[in-house]
DNA sequence: GCAAAAAGTTAGTCTGTACTAACTTATTTC
DNA sequence: GAAATAAGTTAGTACAGACTAACTTTTTGC
């Protein structure tokens, strides 16, 4: 607490590709929020904890991060605004490319995920206005606004819905790309109506309605899809 | 001469960032056969040339360049390949910022040189396709195909050409925005038609007709302007 | 509430890419 | 062809970002 040197002027110089995968991750543990344990972190982004343990007091000098020694870390406002801007240019740069260069969408996101690192800010937003400002990329993810503006939301999956209740798929985890091919062969995309029809008991599968097609998948997969509620009366009707 | 390691395998491993820029310079500066010296590279890429010296050596043991101490450098095949590629990935991102995303052509090149090394073959290529495979990026400069084959035309600048001549301008350099956006103001661009209309003595400024305008430069930006000759008729007609 | 397990950190090392300062080789000039 | 200059190299250092191995702190389970 002896606040010699002064640091947090850093908010300007560019961060580096690293830098910038570690504080979306932080951001992605914590959802905005709330904090992030150091394995955690390495296993989301495929290090050594002890990595982790040097860079996150590095980030911290830098005052992108609160860090306290065996408790983790919590971005700042700093921090937070540095990674808003990164899944900014993350899911407008997925979004482009599906809807300008006809990607298939399970092959966005490692494109994105060198791209982001990349591009300006101005190719960014040119290409969020050639697609005419989407809100969501490709999987249903929130787009930030320039201004560092996201929707939190926070949906439940199709694991955790009750049998007999309808939902509207609003997104998939955008990770895996089998799993996505997976996805859109059964058609649970951002967008699609589902109802739940029945659930096997120990962590059995999970058997949905959608359109007048029905078929089950395992819990696994169901946790993968987020659901906004929908007014139930089309849960009757199916 | 002993030949113990085998190195020379290296052709499919991802470059990074400065070693794919070490080669576009040293093609650049060799003109693809030619050899490249040390403080060239050096100041093109601006950097100390100790630091040239040891990426140099680094570069030849992976059987990018050959090189011999106090003589220079020379690309080989597999180099001179890899500098094809990003020179590829630059042009294209060129004229695809330019043609898909309206970038003006002063501002294209910065932005280009950091997605070079972040684009993947497939997003350069589906961004070639999507505006219809050019064969020059928007300084006139010729794209390499997928496989490697480029346009190697030497053209004279306006520098060189003698007054009474006419010629069509095909390219201009790309790296100073300031100059560029001069040129686009005088209508020297490429495609555009120019005859040399008078050439003052001590390097002085040249005088040229452009359409049913003229106009005078100085001997430093006539350089950077590089025009194919034209059947000489026009340049009565002017 | 203490031992075992889990989580996290430090210490020391490595690689890539840069630097400066000092030295060596090549080239130019008279 | 020797001295001056230019060009290029080595030696030593730095920094970012990663690693493993060994140690410390926190949490958990009885």
């Amino acid at each position: 607490m002896s606040a010699t040197r002064d640091e947090g002027s850093g908010t300007r110089e560019a961060l580096t590709g690293p830098v910038e995968d570690y504080l979306k991750a932080i951001y992605a543990i914590g959802k905005g929020t709330g904090a992030a344990a150091t394995n955690e972190i390495a296993q989301r982004l495929a290090l050594a904890p002890a990595s982790v343990s040097g860079m996150v007091r590095r980030l911290a000098d830098q005052g992108l991060l609160a860090y306290e020694r065996y408790h983790g870390v919590k971005l700042t406002e700093s921090g937070r605004r540095a990674a808003l801007r990164t899944l900014r240019r993350h899911r407008v740069i997925e979004a482009y490319l599906a809807e300008a260069l006809g990607y298939p969408w399970d092959r966005v996101h490692p494109e994105a995920e060198r791209l982001e690192h990349a591009a300006s800010d101005e190719l960014v937003d040119r290409m969020a206005a050639t697609i005419g400002e989407p809100e969501v990329d490709p999987h249903g993810a929130p787009i930030p606004t320039r201004d560092g503006a996201v929707d939190e939301t926070e949906y439940r999956s199709l694991a955790e819905m009750s049998v007999g209740v309808s939902g509207s798929v609003v997104r998939v985890s955008d990770e895996d790309p089998d799993m996505l091919r997976y996805l859109a062969e059964l058609a649970i995309v951002p967008g699609k109506r589902v109802t739940v029809k029945a659930r096997a008991p120990y962590d059995g599968p999970i058997t949905l309605a959608i359109g007048r097609q029905e078929l089950s998948i395992g819990p696994a997969l169901a946790a993968q899809v987020l659901v906004a509620p929908v007014a139930d009366r089309a849960a009757k009707r199916g």
